[in-house]
DNA sequence: GTCGCATTGGACACCGGTGTCATAAACCCG
DNA sequence: CGGGTTTATGACACCGGTGTCCAATGCGAC
């Protein structure tokens, strides 16, 4: 319809050299104003940032990026399964750059390529990014940690241990987190305990196991190796790696799942045995997607706060550039809390 | 390949006046060469491009987006309850851009606010964007089609019908494939269908009603109004209102849920009730989300190609700027597919 | 041999900002 | 009241591409 560009004008689009014209200075000057220079007098930049406000100029991101060799960008890396978790964390940085003139652009990589480090180096580079944010299991790759380094490219680390130091890293203690849940079970008179381990290779993985076998030493139960099976973090993975624990005589009366998927594959797997949960069998998972609250039992969980963290890794990075309450010290390291729905009871016969 | 240049140094930045010296010729000819410019003699070309190639070199697209008032970048916009839809949008559009010089940049937005138009105009004008793609139920806003089209922004609209022309709309024929959900129900015998719309102002909610009526009427039911439910897309709507279906005398033997997460709801409401799926209800729900098959029974659903109409949005987007196959015609209309599992069964008696 | 025309390549301005440095005005002190 | 210092502002080049326009070259025709 519209096709006819008339006194529709397609946007006024300002330019520096229009506000300056209108301001009577030079458009050095109203740069200064825009960068909050400290060497302008008031008296200038009211009157400057007076018709800045009235025309509603915006600086040209492309011009300014050209110029400082660098965009206004926040780049998303990660290569996850997980889509609820990408969901969020996407939420939670997009949370922090609402208001500032930054962006984020997304980008799915491949870690089983052999170019990923080529393909991440050309994302960053090409475009100029001012920073990324690095998702598990990505994150745990030092050598891309270096290689961002060598780019001059800001980068934070999102993880489930402290891999590097504050500056680059937000991370959840799961280790914690699952020690915590396992205790739940414990208390609850649970002895014969499952874990459904995550894949080798993620250290998340690794730390939930740690927060595992860290639980049940506390208590002084021993774990036979025949009460760990491994799974890839997805659901059929879960499923399937339940039918081994299912299988012990006497069996586990819990497991706890290294994530929701997984756990839900448990779940599955129970009913298709006709085994009850909760009664028969207690169920814990980890990460609190929405399936946990759409099938039946409601699943038990550990919550980490993605959005939080997803916004404390955006303001570590552009925390620097706005330099408005310059100092607000992001938080590195975050908790996670286990989350009680209907999956869990005491066992049946003790 | 070109791995001839040192690995370290933070990246030798190549520019276009390098590539000039060293092919002998000015910057205008290797822009040329770029830009695959037609009045260029073959062995100047060749002897340029064989430059780029051994260098490795790189336009820097801020200098380009600044000289051409216009960046390489795709925005997606979006205000959508679906995070699988999102995702695999967002998947879908990443496939087509890759190998290009395009990157994806994406803006969740407030359709509630009453300044969403103001801040979608903000983020394609500031950000001088190629083109945008629009999901639903964002995009059946004729209003913002407009006002992209002044901006002089292109862009493609996600939705369930064709709202617009086959240039600016990718669609899926949501009316045609709940009528075939629908038939499918009747068939097995079922002539008392519930349905549990979705919220009001939503256009595949719309369709999705349409469809379902279309096929009772084909088949000479009638549909009385308490048969149909309001719900919103949500999990915890659907639960609530499939407890109005519940109530009614005689109780119905199946239930069409506009989506997925409502048809989750709906069996989570039957199990409160201890009313066995499939034998005494039968219930297909819409999207084929992950959450189909992690609850017991797995539920059957209408899939439509999200990933596939994500991809033709941006090749219909991008098609016309790399216009190598010039002509590659994506299609416009996508067709669904109804995928049965173990949530449809006959009616018990009838 | 000269002219006209088509083909190819280059000089230069420009996109809209920022950095550097010079300079004018204001200030300070002896 | 002059010289040195500080402060506020502007002129100008530059970032790395692209568009415009003109010059050089080659070649056939007269």
């Amino acid at each position: 319809m519209a096709k006819h560009k008339q006194e529709e004008g397609p946007a006024p689009k300002l330019t520096i050299n229009d506000i300056a014209r209108l301001a009577g200075v030079s458009k050095k000057t109203v740069s200064r104003v825009i960068n909050r220079s400290p060497l302008l007098n008031e008296e200038t930049r009211d009157k400057v940032e007076a018709i800045i406000r009235e025309t509603g100029y915006v600086p040209n991101p492309q011009a300014r990026a050209l110029a400082l060799g660098r965009n206004f960008l926040i780049g998303l890396v990660y290569d996850n399964p997980n889509a609820q978790m990408v969901l969020s964390m996407q939420r939670g940085i997009l949370e922090a750059l609402h208001g500032t003139e930054f962006e984020l652009v997304i980008r799915p990589v491949d870690r089983g390529s052999n170019h990923v480090m080529d393909d991440i180096r050309g994302f960053v580079t090409r475009q100029r990014l001012f920073g990324v944010v690095v998702l598990p299991p990505m994150s745990e790759n030092d050598a891309l940690a270096r290689m961002l380094d060598e780019q001059g490219c800001r980068y934070v680390r999102m993880g489930s241990a402290m891999l590097d130091d504050a500056e680059h890293m937000v991370a959840s203690n799961d280790r914690e987190a699952v020690a915590d849940a396992v205790r739940h079970l414990i208390a609850q008179g649970h002895r014969r305990i499952g874990l459904i381990a995550g894949p080798h290779g993620f250290r998340s993985a690794q730390e939930r196991r740690e927060g595992f076998e860290m639980a049940l030493t506390e208590a002084g139960i021993s774990l036979p190796r025949s009460l760990i099976a491994d799974g890839q973090y997805t659901f059929e993975s879960g499923l399937s790696a339940s039918e081994s624990l299912f299988d012990l005589t006497p069996r586990p009366t819990a497991i706890f799942a290294s994530n929701d998927e997984m756990a839900a594959g448990v779940l599955y797997a129970a009913r298709l045995r006709g085994i009850a949960v909760p009664e028969e069998l207690s169920i814990i998972g980890f990460d609190d997607t929405p399936v946990t609250t759409r099938v039946w039992p409601p699943l038990s969980t550990v919550r980490w706060p993605i959005v939080a963290m997803g916004r404390a890794a955006a303001l570590k990075l552009i925390g620097t550039a706005i330099g408005e309450g310059a100092d607000v010290k992001e938080p590195s390291m975050f908790s996670s809390t286990l989350i009680r729905r209907g999956s869990v009871a005491p066992p049946a016969n003790n």
